[in-house]
DNA sequence: CTCTGTGCAAAAATTTTGCATTTTG
DNA sequence: CAAAATGCAAAATTTTTGCACAGAG
């Protein structure tokens, strides 16, 4: 779903090239963090500002059509909402992010959600532990 | 388990009164802040300093007797190791922690560290939604 | 033309580091 | 006494805010 402008539009928000780009690249990849787009734009189009991509993504993310999640180190991450239907595992260590499906957890999940009177939809499920990388260096 | 004087002596690491009475606020609460931490000491013992609390818990989560998280809100939360047994389930707009019980999740959860090639030790499963209560605030 | 969004600068919030002094074992 | 830990000050990192100017609708 590339629905992100015309949801801005309907909200009276305005399509400005760095809301676009910021988006454009929001599709291409995975738990990017503020600094890691402000770059990838930088690339293309010098001049943009870091407190404007964390603007956008603040807006974003109000919209519902971007997830914030904080990782067991390094920064905020943000990932596209249509991206989801997965969820992380985190290195504690050094941050490696894999994903797995949620299909199974996601039903277990939901039932504890209804439990703790929380909300079911966009649940998002994070694992941390240590990746055996990281174990087997720390072993040496 | 009240271990931790015994493993920091173990190690080699000094019993200050610093770190015991660390060790002992994080035996009473779950999810504490190190700025948490410093003002319950500070309620008895002022002059206490913040990096101390800092270094401490680095110390601590190091010697796995602490874990450390991050949550879709507010500052890095700290407790003890020996507390786990349960995972959290967050509002990502107030911050409220609930706990809920592992059992039926942990295996699962364990199922997806090995494919993952993670270590399936101190696992810790975070789910994060909105609560509500958050979600009633927004409507009005 | 108006109002929202941007860039820049500065501040805020959280965490980390360096170094002189104190304390533990 | 020697090594390790603390406190204080200062820096680093990440995120937020204020305000004048620019640009979208």
């Amino acid at each position: 779903m590339h629905h992100a402008p015309e949801v801005l539009k309907k909200e009276g928000h305005k399509l400005t090239p760095q809301r676009l780009m910021i988006w454009h690249i929001l599709q291409a990849g995975r738990h990017l963090s503020a600094e890691d787009i402000h770059q990838e734009i930088e690339k293309k189009f010098p001049g943009i500002d870091l407190t404007t991509v964390y603007r956008t993504l603040e807006l974003l993310v109000r919209l519902e059509l971007v997830q914030e999640s904080r990782f067991p180190v390094g920064p905020h991450q943000y990932e596209a909402t249509d991206k989801l239907g997965h969820s992380h595992i985190i290195c504690r260590k050094c941050g490696r992010v894999h994903h797995f499906d949620v299909a199974d957890l996601l039903a277990a999940a939901n039932r504890i959600c209804e439990n703790q009177d929380f909300s079911c939809a966009d649940v998002e499920l994070n694992i941390s532990s240590v990746c055996n990388d990281c174990l087997k260096k720390d072993r040496s």
